[in-house]
DNA sequence: CGTCAATATCTGTGATCACTAATACATTGA
DNA sequence: TCAATGTATTAGTGATCACAGATATTGACG
């Protein structure tokens, strides 16, 4: 890693790359919700640049499909559909279980003290009920162990499905109280890890997924859905 | 459903959205080459556009990873790289194994009796040596299997691997006879699904896609590597 | 004849404007 | 009172221009 290369500017990435950068990073966090509408014109006038920019980062998001482009209307979170929640948790549970597999041989101790840690800290989020910090903080735990499994294409496929599910996560979870079983669930997954059985190790990621699914199924049914 | 709105022209979708499709299926069937400058202003012009939708199109790509966006010079295909090739048919493999095996329940007769068209015309490209009406039928073959899957996000992700591996396939198959082994795979996968056997069939395509990193080790070991 | 600097010619990026289509709302008619 | 219609607003799309950075070319000098 040498030093800067720019010799006065810190060399900024482009601008419509910060802005897909910081939509997708929402997206993931849960801040937009189902339906929400995503104008060019408002967006680039809360970042203050024009529109050039907001529509690329648009046009990219809409087509990784993490947002809808509507013929000649504006751009939109998709609607919350059973079908296609349930399709992408299928899949989420399915990658993440191949990626925790790959990584689990590759962790380092010293890794795997960081998932310890942070297991830890997530429980307490779920005690003070802190669902913002809990967000964050699973997310790196995740991701932490899908960087590991050292599959470039995986670790993508799988972020693009949280892009995905993450308004969902907005709309069902972001105001509810955590339920307590999800407490020490991560930390059992790390302790998984760090005895090395991978078959474990992926079998608590996909149990961990699939509350997904069965929040879901309960929430449709409480009569929710609009 | 009202008359065309328009009063001469037949709504087509939008330029940009063509183009991208275009450059996609280019990808898909290998038409360029891994390495290969993709320059805004010139595919605009062969185009016949502005550089407007173009550059939209080349943004999208990048952003699915078809492509890479070097720092301030052109848009190009990645380079043949052993280990992110590898890791590709890697992914194909699982997630083509999985489509395959969602399929198998929901296929029509009618569908399998078109696989099994499909595959025996296949085998006659091969004898033929017509690798450009295989590599068409291919692709219908396998998607009208991953279609029946009735998983979107799943048929999604399994394309953009296709125009991940698309130009390795131009730089490697394109050119060379198609081993005779290749016969009645297709068949035999049709087979497996008309007497829908998923594990089977599933077990079937993911050898059909090992061949890829066979034939590539093969391929970098001769020294072909640039 | 070789090396290096100046420059000309690409590249993508961002801003601005013109255009068309779709929505919202008010006006008008029955 | 309600429905149809027309208009104003707002949406994304595409073209054009100005700009900065990177490469390739060319020229001069050692």
């Amino acid at each position: 890693m040498k030093a800067s290369p720019a010799s006065k500017s810190i060399a900024q990435p482009p601008m419509s790359d910060r802005i897909y950068q910081s939509l997708k990073w929402s997206l993931i966090i849960g801040e937009y919700f189902p339906g929400s509408d995503l104008s060019i014109r408002s967006l680039a006038k809360k970042m203050g640049t024009s529109t050039m920019p907001v529509r690329e980062a648009l046009t990219r998001l809409a087509s990784e499909r993490l947002l809808l482009s509507s013929v000649k209307r504006s751009y939109k979170v998709a609607e919350l559909d059973p079908k296609r929640v349930a399709d992408q948790f299928f899949l989420r549970a399915r990658l993440e279980g191949i990626a925790t597999r790959l990584a689990v041989p590759n962790l380092t101790t010293e890794q795997i003290a960081e998932l310890e840690t942070l297991a830890s800290m997530m429980d307490k989020d779920i005690e003070g009920g802190s669902n913002e910090n809990y967000i964050v903080r699973n997310y790196n735990f995740h991701f932490s162990i899908y960087a590991a499994s050292q599959n470039e294409e995986l670790f993508w496929s799988i972020e693009r499905l949280w892009a995905q599910t993450g308004p969902y996560l907005a709309q069902v979870v972001r105001n509810q109280t955590m339920p307590d079983e999800w407490q020490v669930l991560h930390s059992n997954i790390a302790k998984a890890i760090k005895s090395r059985n991978a078959d474990l190790a992926a079998q608590l990621i996909e149990k961990d997924i699939s509350w997904g699914v069965e929040t879901f199924e309960a929430f449709t049914n409480s009569g929710a859905s609009k």
